[in-house]
DNA sequence: AAAAATAATG
């Protein structure tokens, strides 16, 4: 019984039936050490038994019971709330901040809001709860009403409002309507920054994110968050240099970043993984005082993206040691390591590892990682066994990985197609790269014919291949390159350049792989000729006519490397003794001394 | 009484 809890029992039988205010603090002061829902089930009782409903301060005890009742048990909120014989804003607020905080039942967050307006007018503090909900549920036309409703009673300038109309927009995906609010702001907080510049890194607009990043230090100065965001940023990016910056920042402040040790640390090891330096990854991961999970997995993911295999797996080892227990990520990261070597065996003991041992149910995310690292192990047959027997629906990456598979020499006509019109019928899947691969079956396969009856379905189609983008950073100054790209202001110098490339890599016996090619827009031209024009190479290119001799460097492609360009790569990196560092669409290859991390298996 | 807030297969 709550009575014998609390240190004076008496009390209560004396003060049976008071509506003071001491009363009411009293009962406040047990609510805050109530840890169960049993307990909190006294209290209400008792509460009910000796408090009339008066006034506000009755109504206010009641919604600081709902919002305990909510932390255990959001049914029995619900059902107090119904048994309230009159409510007030306060009261809704905190049942819809319940149910936006819950995680089964934010959609009736909105529903209350809609069944409030009829009964209360809402106040400032309804719309950040409503708002979050419809930012998680993506609730596009309900957040806008919202929205709406809001500027009707005139909280145009309140800033949490407009801070969470930000963070809603910007996860509906309506960037724009998120600058509005932003722009308009009478008043902003670091905060408003943080959530502005965070919705830009969360859309991809790095750029702009920096830019914002820059702009916001005349005002403010940067706390963990916003530190988090812009290296998220830099990750993404691949600023290394901006990402440096940040770091050095962060070291000059460190008092101001001291409660966000651990968070900032994680995200420096992870902007470093992702920028291509690995060893400085390392180094901030074993100079931190703190680590919990999210270091041990970005460590993990770090070595399996650079394909650092063993010492993938030797950190698994040690996490576990450490009694630091693994995750549904960590096995994204051990079975992606295994992917980029081919370790077939490797992959399947750790997913059932992880699925007996730590009783971890597979995400599409593992079985995505499974199938392709038997499809590209030439195992398709055991990779469609997979994709059959998995409980989920495949998603177009699956589908992909598998034809990807097929791609390999012998390939099996039949079983490709298959597998092809299956990625095809699969409704809204981004098709473009299916029907490149397909083309490339037939291609492998010489039936060519059929390659070109593909080309000529995707120019019927309109479908358009993503063209292969390759960036460089010299002097904290970014350069873009496109396959046979000539806009850039050193074109003729960096064209001139290629042919020097060319020359070297002839006399150290340097063939063109055309079986890449993919002949949809490479055929017609000569395949040779774009080859040489890939958008890596202009760009490493221009890196050789602008970098130091000795400083790396450093590659971010949009798509998966081409094996003719990875031979190339290596071949230079040899031949001009300079280290090159490419980030493709999937993982990192270090080219050094004529031959590269990935050991040609990517 | 209030807003946002790591990392994830290809």
């Amino acid at each position: 019984m709550i009575l014998a809890t609390t240190a004076r029992p008496t009390t209560y039988a004396i003060n049976t039936s008071t509506n003071t205010s001491e009363h009411r603090r009293h009962i406040l002061q047990i609510l805050t050490q109530c840890t169960s829902i049993s307990q909190l089930k006294q209290v209400h009782a008792y509460t009910l038994r000796t408090t009339t409903f008066d006034n506000t301060d009755t109504l206010f005890l009641y919604s600081r019971i709902l919002h305990f009742a909510s932390l255990h048990d959001l049914n029995y909120s619900f059902q107090l709330f119904s048994n309230l014989e009159n409510t007030n804003s306060f009261i809704w607020n905190t049942l819809i901040r319940a149910c936006a905080h819950s995680n089964n039942r934010k959609n009736e967050a909105f529903l209350l809001f809609y069944k409030m307006v009829t009964n209360v007018e809402p106040d400032k503090h309804t719309f950040p709860f409503v708002l979050k909900a419809c930012a998680y549920l993506f609730a596009l036309s309900e957040g806008k009403q919202a929205h709406g409703f809001a500027l009707k009673l005139g909280f145009d300038s309140d800033v949490y409002i407009n801070n969470s109309l930000i963070h809603f927009y910007s996860s509906c995906g309506c960037l724009k309507d998120a600058r509005r609010v932003f722009d308009k702001m009478p008043e902003r907080s670091l905060v408003s920054w943080n959530v502005m510049i965070d919705a830009l890194v969360q859309s991809g607009e790095f750029e702009s994110a920096l830019r914002m990043f820059s702009e916001m230090q005349k005002i403010f100065e940067p706390d963990g968050y916003t530190v988090q965001s812009v290296l998220d940023a830099c990750a993404s990016f691949g600023a290394l240099s901006l990402g440096m910056w940040v770091h050095a920042y962060v070291l000059r402040k460190y008092e101001s970043f001291l409660d966000f040790d651990l968070l900032v640390n994680n995200c420096l090891l992870n902007m470093y993984c992702k920028c291509g330096s690995l060893d400085i990854a390392v180094q901030v991961f074993e100079r931190m005082s703190k680590r919990d999970l999210n270091s041990w997995n970005a460590m993990i993911l770090g070595f399996a993206m650079h394909g650092e295999v063993e010492e993938a797996f030797r950190c698994f080892d040690e996490m576990v040691i450490k009694r630091v227990i693994p995750d549904s990520i960590t096995f994204v990261g051990i079975l992606s390591a295994c992917n980029h070597r081919g370790l077939v065996d490797e992959g399947r003991s750790y997913f059932d590892k992880m699925v007996f041992e730590y009783k971890i149910r597979p995400v599409l995310e593992h079985y995505g990682c499974l199938v392709d690292l038997l499809a590209r192990a030439g195992r398709i047959v055991e990779a469609l066994d997979v994709v059959s027997n998995m409980p989920m629906k495949p998603d177009a990456a699956i589908w992909r990985s598998l034809l990807d598979g097929c791609c390999k020499k012998n390939a099996d006509i039949e079983l490709s197609e298959e597998v092809a019109r299956k990625v095809i019928e699969s409704e809204g899947s981004d098709t473009s790269g299916v029907y490149v691969l397909l083309s490339r079956v037939y291609a492998t396969a010489n039936r060519w014919d059929e390659a070109g009856l593909i080309r000529k379905l995707m120019t019927d189609k309109g479908i358009k291949k993503d063209p292969g983008c390759s960036s460089i950073e010299i002097n904290g100054v970014f350069h873009e390159f496109f396959a046979g790209d000539t806009s850039h202001l050193h074109t003729r110098e960096i064209y001139k350049f290629l042919d020097v490339i060319e020359e070297r890599l002839k006399l150290a016996g340097y063939v063109p792989d055309l079986s890449q090619a993919s002949m949809v827009d490479e055929l017609d031209n000569g395949k040779r000729r774009s080859l040489k024009l890939h958008s890596e190479r202009l760009a490493i290119a221009y890196g050789l006519l602008k970098l130091k001799p000795g400083i790396p460097i450093r590659i971010f492609k949009n798509l998966r490397i081409c094996s003719d360009c990875h031979n190339v790569t290596k071949l230079i990196s040899k031949a001009f003794d300079v280290e090159i560092i490419v980030r493709d669409r999937v993982r990192f290859h270090h080219f050094r001394n004529g031959s590269c991390t990935c050991k040609d298996y990517w």
